[in-house]
DNA sequence: TCACATTTGTCCGTATGTATC
DNA sequence: AGATACATACGGACAAATGTG
């Protein structure tokens, strides 16, 4: 495939704030900038670039919101080299979901299906130390539920555990992105401490399924998990969106 | 899951650029702002939010890098509402990519796995209309391919087609995403007529199963091609690490 | 073709808030 | 508490791009 991406790019000069953005990047990719290091204060960039600090201020900022650095106020602070890139990916899944681009049921879906190629590739893969957090995860997570009390952190992190296993980390970033939305929807509607207790149980048997390498049963078990998990978010989705409409719309543009 | 989004928010306190990113967002996820609408002149925005032009600037680079909107320079120009969020996510995905993030052998383990899982749903979901796309896609290919011309193009469209025919819009994505990287990757390195020949073949025979519905045909010709693919990229890479080996490293920070 | 208006892009100076020492 | 260093934010100005008459 010819490269359009640099083929077709000067239709729009890049703004000099792109440029600045993407040679500080460069220096990231090329491994002289490493997550830890500090950049100079903006002044000093702007002086070093030759450019106003306007034009720094803004090239921070794309780097800022492309998961490159992070930026701390006051004495000591500026920005510093971080890869927060699978944040930001997460952050844009949600907005895609927010958008109404995704529907909750094709979310449910998918994960059901990325999470039993998952699955598999985990029972293959798993190592000592993945069973070790596993198994740590679900002993947290009952300790909980005996003092009445919802395992919700666990119950999320027990699947992101399972995605490290596999030891393919597009499944991971894929695994993260979709929960952070079910997270998110999870937050707003809530589950109760009942569900919380049955989903430990779900995990405990799964990861002794992992652990005796008995696939099919993993993979049955798991597939029952999720069928519930997505039973009871619907019915939380048609309760909400009954409550939503017959609230008045908002009127009002920009302040 | 407790709202920790909300929750901890607090922690630094949102600079008003975020505020003012934050309240054309909700705008947009609440309809009032819709695609193709164009939003006042920075200094209009600057008088109505009652903040600094530079402010303004601010957040809308926040919007524009989040896929919300698309600015144009000049009279008449502006900020358009637009959706470009799952171009950003892809953005995104190559950064993570060029981090060193993924190796290559992950990527296209994961787009084989997740692509079964795609041609699955697709021989389940596609109507009428996909298998036209997908066949006027193929002939298209053929043509280029009988004319000596590579069909990159047609090519990788075969699979974003293949993945909006399984009527699930995460696959989309997610797709679209990993490969962004393979494309990317391989216009970097290059596949020659001869390959993107074969391709087209196995495309041809993976779509007239589809539509015969032969399941398993299908899924074993996708992933005789894939791995073929694989193997292929697997050999440029080694070449051109190898070639890359001995070339001199770079010195110098920031010009 | 040529001005003209509009709008983004960029720079500078200054003031304020905030975190560190 | 005070001094320092830094990001944040404001206002004014000019340059550059782009569509319009």
């Amino acid at each position: 495939m010819p490269d359009f991406e640099h083929i077709f790019r000067p239709i729009r000069g890049r703004r000099s704030f792109e440029e600045v953005a993407v040679s500080i990047k460069e220096l990231v990719f090329d491994g002289v900038l490493q997550v830890g290091d500090r950049l100079p204060s903006e002044i000093q960039l702007a002086k070093q670039f030759n450019v106003g600090r306007q034009t720094i201020r803004e090239a921070l900022r794309l780097l800022e919101l492309s998961g490159f650095i992070t930026i701390q106020r006051g004495g000591g602070g500026g920005a510093t080299i971080k890869n927060t890139i699978l944040s930001r990916i997460s952050d844009l899944f949600l907005d895609a979901f927010r958008m109404g681009m995704v529907p909750i049921e094709e979310l449910t879906q998918a994960r059901l299906e990325i999470e039993k190629v998952v699955l598999h590739y985990a029972i293959q893969n798993a190592d000592g130390e993945d069973l070790r957090l596993l198994q740590e995860n679900v002993d947290r997570a009952r300790k909980k539920i005996k003092k009445n009390i919802r395992a919700t952190e666990e119950n999320f992190e027990f699947h992101t555990l399972l995605a490290r296993a596999s030891k393919n980390r597009i499944f991971v970033i894929v695994v993260e992105s979709i929960m952070a939305i079910h997270g998110n929807y999870i937050s707003r509607v809530g589950f109760d401490l009942e569900v919380s207790r049955n989903v430990v149980t779900f995990h405990e048997a799964i990861l002794k399924a992992i652990k005796r390498k008995q696939r099919k049963r993993a993979v049955d078990l798991f597939t029952e998990h999720m069928l519930d998990v997505r039973d009871r978010l619907q019915s939380l989705v048609e309760q909400e969106n009954s409550e939503r409409r017959f609230s008045g719309d908002r009127a009002g543009i920009l302040p």
